[in-house]
DNA sequence: CCTTTTAATATACAGTGTATATAAAATAAG
DNA sequence: CTTATTTTATATACACTGTATATTAAAAGG
């Protein structure tokens, strides 16, 4: 007897609910400006109501995470159909990119939160699923040198050249000292196989 | 008449005291620990007493920002006494990752914060300063390339690829990925040059 | 109706940055 | 010494934050 529990559907769509004001928010004030109570606001809930899906906020930011992991991982494997993979090394570096600048907020959401001691392993679990989005480029990375025991090692070199001019630019530090992103962006496209040669050599 | 005000030495000594108890907090727990009541506290004053000095937390942070600037500043500038470019090169990427990772949080504070529209006069003004971090990197660059024009541009690739990586480690990126950072950073420090001629050709 | 169980809200607390009000300290004038 | 004046430091207060706890509301069966 008593007040039955929602069914899975109902959680699930509020859930959802408060996830996409947490999105909402963040896409405009980044992550720093995701509070509980605006959110819950957004959603048409109390704030506390939040807790009930969500054990804290940190888990709300983690579920943010996730789902830009997939959508990052989604259109990483979509260039799996490029058979020639140098072809394919431009175009997930292009996905990547892409991603990268028309979701600055939620990008930066991705890669800004250092893991404290306590939420580790979740943090763990969702940045396993980040591994997968990697596969694609470590996949042409092999494909290219053909020497796939080191793929990833570097894989990891471009993602790191890549990654790294993305949270320069957001931040506004090109900008700040004068130089092109674009140009920036334009050459290290135009050069992305011949950096990987050299990587490999 | 009134009381006087304090000396310029008096005001100095009070700025360099809040500033070491606030690169306490940085260093212990990051940017995010940094609170005004603590770096009080550290400090031996009251919390609003730093307002005298900082007009806000923001400015105390710019104030760690510059110092970290300036100190690697110093430390790029050290590698001039290499005549070799290439070797040059080398010892600069090596100054700038023992930075970065011999700081970690006072590295991740350079670039963690974005400047918000109304303090972003004196975001230019500090990274301002940057630039010339960047000058030596570039000017290497330019002897190794001969293509000086270009070389801003060459030497932020480099400078992405770096800093991404850094990034990826600092966040435990890497790790969650199984991506060893030591091969990758040994790999990266060894195909510098090739690395360069290849986004240069 | 009442009891019971789940869900949602309201309240409260410790923390934050900082605006404002108050106090303390240090000088010169009377 | 007393008082007025000016600078410096502190105390208080306010609007925020995340969230623990207490309370209320909702929905079922007896």
């Amino acid at each position: 007897m008593g007040r039955p529990r929602l069914s899975a559907e109902q959680q699930q769509q509020m859930r959802a609910r408060i996830l996409e004001a947490a999105r909402q928010e963040v896409d405009r004030a980044g992550v720093a400006g995701l509070t509980m109570r605006k959110v819950a606001g957004e959603a048409g809930i109390s704030p506390m109501a939040i807790y009930r899906y969500f054990p804290a906020r940190e888990q709300l930011v983690l579920a943010l995470v996730r789902e830009g992991i997939d959508e990052l991982q989604r259109l990483m494997m979509a260039c799996g159909t490029l058979s020639d993979p140098r072809q394919r090394l431009l175009a997930l570096g292009d996905a990547y990119l892409d991603f990268a600048l028309s979701h600055p907020h939620h990008y930066t959401t991705l890669f800004h939160s250092v893991p404290e001691a306590g939420h580790l392993d979740e943090y763990r679990s969702v940045f396993g699923q980040a591994m997968l989005s990697m596969q694609p480029l470590a996949g042409a990375v092999a494909e290219i040198t053909g020497d796939p025991a080191r793929a990833m090692e570097h894989a990891t070199i471009l993602w790191s050249a890549m990654h790294g001019l993305v949270m320069l630019h957001l931040g506004r530090r090109l900008e700040f000292i004068g130089a092109d992103f674009e140009a920036v962006r334009a050459q290290m496209r135009q050069q992305l196989p011949r950096m990987l040669e050299a990587i490999s050599s």
